[in-house]
DNA sequence: ATTACTACTCACCGAGTAA
DNA sequence: TTTACTCGGTGAGTAGTAA
């Protein structure tokens, strides 16, 4: 209704239409046109002004802010190359701590805080993906950009580079999840890093289901 | 309901959800959300797969269309600096006959077929504006861009620049609004030229009302 | 001609529930 | 756990009509 009254002009300027008009419009009675007129008014989304031939119609500030808000979001998805988000569900497992001596390593800190805007805790999240979807999702995922973490050496060994993206644990907890790009780990686990010990904020048990959203790269 | 498939990836990739999930998000009972999936799936915006664990959902082509034609219509309204199009109401009157002289001159009738896309029948329609509404808009459609056509000189005399505006008679005959730029007639009074006779084409008399929408720039 | 009120109806939504 | 059926109540849309 409120797209319909912009299509014929009052989003930039008052326009005078009928109920009777516009109930044809919209393929409704000229009654309904009249009802969820006054209610848009009610709504303070658009100004209303009933004269003898006809009400003048604007678009409020509030009004257009809606059809701009929409507009927006349109426009994220639908001029997007690759999605937005994905969700994955799998179970939590605990690791042999490998993880922990990694995300120590100064040359990750480093960057994780400054590409991901925190300092991980010592240690990783494992999730084991549960089904075949899951594992596609992920795979999938592999091909999208993502925030790319430099190798490095130290004194003793060579350490490889690595992808993450932003995650959403449970709807809840930021953090990242991140991939060693040479080692071929197996592809039905996720390991994830974040700047609390997850397991406790958020009271994760082993063997317990978790959702996590991943966010790509624009 | 499409669009909210479309926030959670659906756009772009398959994705699994549940009736339960989708109905929290839409604030609708598990119920609703199922029967609007299995509509959706009717009018084939949607590709449906069901399984145990939840429903594998992606937009069709025309799912998709449905979003990108809505977006395009929404840019138009959203990013436009004016009006699209303004419409008026005014009752038809006999002039002197003086805008057959005008129209008539190569001078113009050249440029018209350039510019507008149709040779103009030999006359202008006269309408007279019946409202104050109808006079401030026609104020304010004059700072809109227009179609420009050039004044020139002829052996005997200058003929001055006009400004047109394409626009669509009693929603079925295309024409044009005519505005000479100079002299400065009446404000109540509109000139239309068309390709055909418009007075017969649409059995248009004195006196009767009619409605002009009046397209501006881009 | 308008707008918009009061009644009424019917389609849509959700509770219960089966599979 | 899921999805999705039936069914009954309710609110959005319409007809009639006043102003």
């Amino acid at each position: 209704m409120l797209y319909k009254l912009a299509e014929i002009g009052a989003f930039h300027r008052t326009v005078k239409v009928s109920t009777q008009y516009l109930a044809e419009k919209m393929g409704v009675s000229q009654q309904t046109a009249s009802r969820q007129l006054i209610e848009l008014e009610k709504l303070s989304w658009i100004q209303r002004n009933v004269t003898a031939e006809g009400c003048l119609i604007r678009l409020s500030d509030s009004g257009k802010a809606q059809l701009k808000t929409l507009y927006s979001r349109l426009k994220i998805i639908v001029e997007a190359r690759h999605p937005i988000s994905m969700t994955f569900e799998g179970v939590v497992f605990s690791g042999l701590g490998e993880g922990a001596y990694y995300v120590k390593q100064d040359g990750y800190r480093k960057q994780f805080m400054e590409k991901l805007g925190f300092d991980p805790f010592p240690g990783t999240l494992n999730i084991r993906l549960t089904s075949d979807y899951d594992m596609k999702v992920r795979e999938e995922l592999e091909s999208y950009p993502a925030i790319e973490i430099e190798g490095f050496k130290n004194e003793s060994r060579t350490f490889g580079a690595v992808k993450c993206y932003p995650i959403l644990l449970n709807n809840k907890a930021k953090g990242a999840l991140i991939f060693a790009l040479r080692t071929h780990y197996d592809s039905a686990v996720l390991e994830i890093i974040a700047p609390q010990f997850l397991r406790n904020q958020l009271r994760i048990r082993d063997k317990q289901k978790v959702k996590i959203e991943v966010f790509t790269m624009p």
